[in-house]
DNA sequence: AGAAAATGTGAGCGATCGCTCGTAATTCTA
DNA sequence: TAGAATTACGAGCGATCGCTCACATTTTCT
């Protein structure tokens, strides 16, 4: 089907509900959909999905609703493009923690650095729990930008157990790195109802619980009595 | 009785919204509000929470909203007396699967069938998912309820480790259930999304990643006293 | 310069939601 | 059987939310 004009007016389906309305071309409208992703994220933070409103994205932007719709075809696909930028944010942050060096470490170790990047992610990226963690149980706003999140996440670490341990099965490893994608949400879901020192005891069992499944699977491999480092 | 507190008009604090307005008296409001409670149940199974109100409510329990706002002061305390039941039902199910004779089963017998019955209940009461494992990430709708029907669900378990392992500290004991119950939330959340197939392969793996969790705490079998790092 | 395109604005529309209230029907009491 | 209490009903109020639209302002193009 062609696409009549500039106009990205697309009706059709729900399918790619993140496609802006009209393409910022100046430097001033591309600063403004940033800010309006940013304010965005931080109302999400503070007042949870289901007080965020697009008036009051707009209003914490600095900007109006008018603006806000003249660049986002509707609710959805405002929070569509926070996760692609949770997307970039992720993949980021765990291809720097995943790199040569730490490919030789053990998968415990490897557990461990997982565990501290997505919290690393989640420090400094306001909203990230909300479209990662949340969302599915609800009426899924953005679904498919969640489960597109979930696959970025696990991608770096699985290409990295797919190579150390090319004799394990890939469906043993997937089941293996769902386990560990689906823990470590219960660490991000909980980060708000605890004090720091609690969130800290937590993340530690976490590790240990995943380290002792990981390695059931996987072994210790570099192992030299390897233990959690507490 | 005449009214010992007039009208339950309370603006006190949100203590307990589930506070009925007015108590029903005669059989036919009684049997009311039980099928208002229960439309509500499985039209949070249905459409989800964001989705769901008290219109609908009515009209699911062949009711209208006049007669649900007779019984309940508000949608709060719809949510927070489902919740209740929902309490009645956990203690039923777990305390019919912790009995004398399981007490000497393994620790990982035990978490075993704790899953097992966390999916049971899960099966027979539509809408417990979105109390158990839900809620948290929003805004907060029946969180006190919540909190009370997750301490319900840890406490069976909670008593039968105390008393087969009274050598191991109270701490760990309530740090290892927080992971027990935590994880089987997991399970719950992605109920809706997966195949039958795949959610059995799913609790197969939290099984045995508790399984390995538990055992490091507790021991494999029956007290042979072995803690792991410490 | 002027025209056209891009961007910005916010009052307010239509829809929905939680909830009220006037009133009618049913049940209890005596 | 009559009056009181309880229960049932549903139109609609007030508030809110997502989103539109007519129009103003700024930038780019020629």
């Amino acid at each position: 089907m062609s696409d009549p004009e500039q106009t990205a007016e697309a009706p059709s389906s729900t399918a790619n509900a993140s496609a802006a309305r009209r393409e910022p071309q100046q430097q001033r409208s591309q600063q403004r959909v940033a800010s309006i992703l940013d304010a965005a994220g931080k109302l999400l933070e503070e007042v949870g999905y289901g007080a965020l409103t697009t008036n009051a994205i707009a209003r914490r932007a600095g900007t109006s609703i008018g603006s806000l719709y003249q660049f986002f075809p509707n609710k959805a696909a405002v929070l569509s493009r926070l996760a692609d930028s949770f997307r970039v944010e992720v993949t980021r942050t765990l291809g720097k923690i995943f790199n040569l060096e730490t490919a030789r470490r053990s998968t415990i170790a490897l557990v461990n650095l997982f565990i501290d990047g997505i919290e690393e992610v989640q420090r400094r990226t306001p909203g990230f729990s909300y479209l990662f963690s949340a969302t599915k149980l609800d009426d899924a706003p953005a679904d498919d930008a969640s489960h597109q999140l979930e696959r970025e996440i696990m991608e770096p670490l699985d290409r990295l157990l797919a190579e150390a341990y090319p004799e394990v099965p890939q469906k043993q490893r997937r089941i293996c790195l769902r386990m560990i994608t689906e823990t470590s949400k219960v660490l991000i879901a909980n980060t708000r109802t605890l004090d720091p020192a609690s969130q800290e005891l937590l993340r530690t069992e976490v590790k240990r619980m995943l380290g002792l499944y990981v390695a059931s699977y996987f072994g210790p491999k570099t192992a030299s009595g390897d233990h959690p480092s507490n």
